[in-house]
DNA sequence: ACCTTTTCTCAGCCTTTTCTCAGGCCGTGA
DNA sequence: TCACGGCCTGAGAAAAGGCTGAGAAAAGGT
């Protein structure tokens, strides 16, 4: 995954206290070009914040010594305009994270693909106006393929093709890769939960359905590089 | 949720001793893009509105130095043509609270859903005249979907669509966010009282009353996108 | 206090999606 | 040209997501 140099600049604070989930975002968060700072506690996570000033944090509802509402609460309340993402285990407090979740911020329930955690905090800077350059109205477009975040539409060459949430979010991380090869571990990695105990195989089949969908027209656009995984790319750029 | 600049250059005076509530106003209030500052007590709340200067105040009449009324009473002593929302927890003060509301003011008791608040607040500017710019006719409209907000009343090709004060809002809150798909989740959020701990399914149940209303009609304009949520939009798009 | 409307829960049913597996194809190197 | 490993894809089982009717509970109106 590159380096995309649109994140430049972006401060990330991720808080939780696994060591093992905090090191996979930031590592994540990281080479997609965000600036990270990582927090285990809910008051280390305010010391940091007051120096760090962050554009958003990633926090863990859970933590050690208080709960992340409270830590979004101190955190606001310094008049800081952050974007919060909260971590959640899929255990009942979901509903109650659901209503923090006003304004421009947002939650997911663990495990999460990383694919998604970056696209929703992306989508967070963009809502809280922080990433105001990155005026790119929520399409990422490749040759005659278009895929939009806002109403979830994918087309090629203006025909709507219908996806599944997970195809969706293969073909974007593909076309975030656009031109680039991706193995197939990194797919795996990025768009199934971190947690995806199955077969490799499994993004084998889903390009497949992919290449039903989009690759019916011509010309075909998603290219394996055997050994290696798959590219998005032109047949000009060959 | 988008942020519409026509709110910008209000400012709002949040008051109320409970942190949680007015973070939550606050940010909400923020993210429609208006101006906020808060208050916990009445007399800060008049320092604070001193110097700030607020087009209207949302104002929690159980306060622990003094109760609403007075804090209300002294802002007008001061000449400020300001709109007061009284918040008022549901226990019988309501009717005392009703009284009292006279001018473009208004009240909602406690729980409240954002999406009403924000809803109320903009009506009380608009009434009090502050928000003369702001001349959108108070009508929303999608496709020969119309709806009124001074009238409370919902048409579809002119006919009138009886709905109760839960499906008016979640049509609203679609409206809003018409072509966008919006998440069980924030919808939840929005149209439901911030309290509310139940099941998301209940806005299954919702949507299921608002299509046998309005979609009864061609083209249906309510779309589910399986695994992430609904999505108002005409065929026509496709 | 009674009746009506509205809100909310729940369960059954159906559809879509996810995932596994196995047989066959194809490119590559010997 | 053969054999091997990597890749493709169809079939189908299992799971998830979503729709709706029925009814209980709560709110509202008279």
């Amino acid at each position: 995954m590159p380096k995309s140099s649109e994140n430049t600049n972006y401060r990330i604070l991720v808080v939780d206290d696994e060591s093992s989930i905090s090191d996979l975002i930031s590592t994540s968060l990281r080479f997609v070009g965000f600036e990270v700072r990582t927090a285990a506690t809910g008051s280390e996570a305010l010391t940091v914040a007051e120096e760090f000033k962050p554009h958003a944090v990633v926090l863990d509802v859970m933590l050690p010594d208080s709960d992340g509402f409270e830590v979004c609460r101190q955190l606001r309340s310094e008049g800081l305009n952050i974007g919060v993402l909260f971590l959640t285990a899929k255990d009942g407090m979901e509903d109650k994270v659901a209503g923090l979740t006003i304004g421009g911020d947002d939650y997911m329930t663990k495990p999460f693909s990383l694919e998604e955690l970056v696209a929703r905090l992306r989508a967070l800077l963009r809502r809280i106006g922080v990433a105001e350059i990155n005026t790119d109205d929520e399409k990422i477009r490749f040759a005659d393929l278009e895929l939009n975040e806002a109403t979830h539409e994918v087309r090629r060459g203006g025909i709507l093709l219908e996806m599944s949430p997970t195809e969706f979010q293969l073909l974007r991380y593909l076309l975030i890769n656009a031109d680039r090869v991706v193995s197939k571990s990194q797919i795996l990695d990025h768009v199934w939960q971190y947690d995806f105990r199955g077969d490799a195989g499994i993004v084998e089949t889903y390009i497949s359905y992919l290449r039903k969908k989009i690759d019916i027209f011509d010309p075909p656009l998603i290219h394996t590089v055997r050994g290696v995984g798959y590219r998005l790319r032109l047949p000009a750029a060959k």
